[in-house]
RNA sequence: AGCCCGUUGGUGAAGUGGCUUAACACACUGCGUUCUCAGCGCAGCAUUCACGGGUUCGAACCCCGUACGGGUUACCA
């Protein structure tokens, strides 16, 4: 049987990272045995839809690397792919179960629910719908239905037994059938819920290994039954612990960068980020860390997923990006930096504007970082701290080098690195002063600061002009 | 509150009863290289695997209990 996974996003307009890297997985399952992955967009809840989310998914994905097999837009005979487009189908399978004693009508009212859901709280106990609908004669539910009453439809549990999960992680789990709810198959909208339209996919769709976040683990049991139900076979379960944030917490928007689309506008590499998700809870049997998307579809090994949760740490997304950068051709990283590059260089040539941001190839950890580290080429005025100006007054030797530095810089007529960088031998043979008293002074003098790139770029860049005028 | 799952250094983790006086990577610290930063090279960083008990000649690995963390218990997904 052919092997396929799915991802199935509900369009809620956010996708961070801990549902990316679950994507991951699925991807990489699928692929490893040959598969398909397919993209099924699960927006059953109309009120939480958001507009333009899917475009998101989408751009995630294609930016990722992953190619869709099938999906809302390149459907195969299992379409459609979009969950509130198949409400009739739900609505069939939801009436099968009904015929078959396995789900019944309910017309309990929100007043009745809440009510049952206070004397729960009252007796300290979880809240469990009674079942008591599913005593209405037939009668009794063909006058309501006539009559226009709301409904739902819920599905009808064993009261008593085990039923058994069995999870490719987690092993063999035993959930006692006492504590699962009636649960609601068919809201009163007509769609149907995510849990229902979710098996009904899954089965519809062919798919073989269902991939998806631990929180998902207790619900296996009343999937079971649903499949039972139906004499369906189960899929592979493979239930994935969650992503953490930085300080042990659930991921959210105000814990920092979580989401895809927040790492990619700051300047992290799609490339990398998927390598560095892709060991948050799962690593290969060798020590291999750096993969290629091709590697890891060879390497991933499913049952090598981690059991226990992680933590999402950026100074490791730092060093993988770093390192990704720096593997990118010259031409590919400037068409990747230049964006990030916010400063004027309206008066700059193009020439300069590549030869700064190349300099710093192999320097960035993040595209947004270019400004941070760049900024020293765009102050007019430098100014030098008192303890800078103290060291260019601690040796005697330090003016005669500035001095004779300008002036050999004064006298290079081809403007071009090889040259600044032959002055510094000038200068060295001349004054005899080697090592920091040699560069500090100058850099300090041109620059303000003690730290930045090479001093024959650093000079380079500046230009002629500005720099002897700041040696004076 | 019931039920389910987890717990190896600051982080990702290897480890499935003796090869572990716990690998590797990030981070951190120190040294070297360099005018500086970065990089690179080297070295250091858990006497111990949440805690307590048990099984065993032997346990991070098996069993029990406790603690802590997380999940779940919706006409959300």
């Amino acid at each position: 049987m052919k092997v396929r996974t799915r991802f199935a996003p509900s369009p809620t307009g956010f996708m961070h990272i801990g549902n990316l890297r679950t994507a991951i997985f699925e991807y990489l399952v699928a692929k490893k045995y040959n598969g398909d992955f397919i993209l099924r967009i699960e927006d059953t809840d109309q009120e939480r839809k958001v507009e333009g989310a899917i475009d998101f998914i989408y751009k995630t994905l294609e930016l990722c690397g992953f190619k869709i097999d099938e999906g809302p837009n390149n459907p195969k005979e299992c379409g459609p792919y979009i969950q509130s487009e198949r409400k009739d189908i739900y609505k069939k399978y939801a009436e099968e179960l009904v015929s078959k004693g396995k789900a019944y009508y309910c017309f309990c009212s929100e007043k009745e629910l809440e009510e049952m859901r206070e004397k729960a709280a009252l007796r300290k106990r979880p809240f469990l719908y009674d079942g008591r609908c599913s005593k209405l004669s037939k009668e009794k539910i063909a006058e309501n239905l006539a009559n226009g009453i709301p409904y739902v439809i819920r599905q009808k549990m064993p009261k008593i037994g085990t039923t058994v999960i069995e999870d490719l992680i987690y092993g063999k789990i035993k959930i006692d059938n006492s504590i699962l709810d009636d649960q609601i198959l068919i809201k009163s909208d007509g769609f149907p819920t995510y849990n229902f339209a979710n098996v009904i996919d899954d089965h519809l769709m062919g798919i073989t290994h269902v991939i998806r976040g631990k929180e998902y683990l207790d619900q296996t049991a009343k999937y079971n039954l649903l499949y039972d139900s139906f004499g369906w076979e189960k899929p592979t379960y493979i239930h994935v612990a969650m992503v953490l944030g930085s300080d042990g917490n659930k991921l959210s928007k105000r814990n920092g960068d979580a989401s895809f689309m927040d790492l990619y506008n700051e300047g992290y590499l799609p490339s990398a980020i998927v390598n560095y998700l892709v060991l948050l809870g799962w690593s290969p049997s060798n020590n291999q860390e750096v993969f290629t998307m091709e590697e890891l579809i060879n390497n991933f090994d499913e049952k090598r997923i981690s059991k226990s949760s992680s933590s999402y740490d950026v100074k490791k997304l730092n060093w993988f990006n770093q390192k990704y950068i720096k593997n990118l051709p010259d031409a590919e990283y400037l068409k990747f930096i230049r964006p990030f590059l916010t400063l004027d260089v309206s008066d700059k040539s193009e020439e300069w504007v590549n030869k700064l941001l190349l300099i710093y190839k192999d320097h960035i950890s993040y595209g947004k970082e270019i400004n941070e580290v760049v900024d020293i080429f765009f102050k007019d005025e430098i100014h030098i701290s008192d303890e800078l100006q103290e060291f260019l007054n601690s040796d005697e030797a330090i003016p005669k080098v500035i001095s004779e530095y300008r002036h050999e810089i004064s006298k290079i007529e081809d403007w071009n690195i090889e040259n600044i960088a032959k002055v510094i031998d000038i200068v060295k043979e001349k004054t005899g002063v080697k090592g920091k008293l040699l560069y500090m002074p100058i850099r300090i003098k041109i620059s303000g600061v003690e730290h930045g790139p090479e001093l024959p770029d650093e000079i380079y860049l500046i230009g002629k002009e500005k720099v002897l005028d700041r040696l004076k």
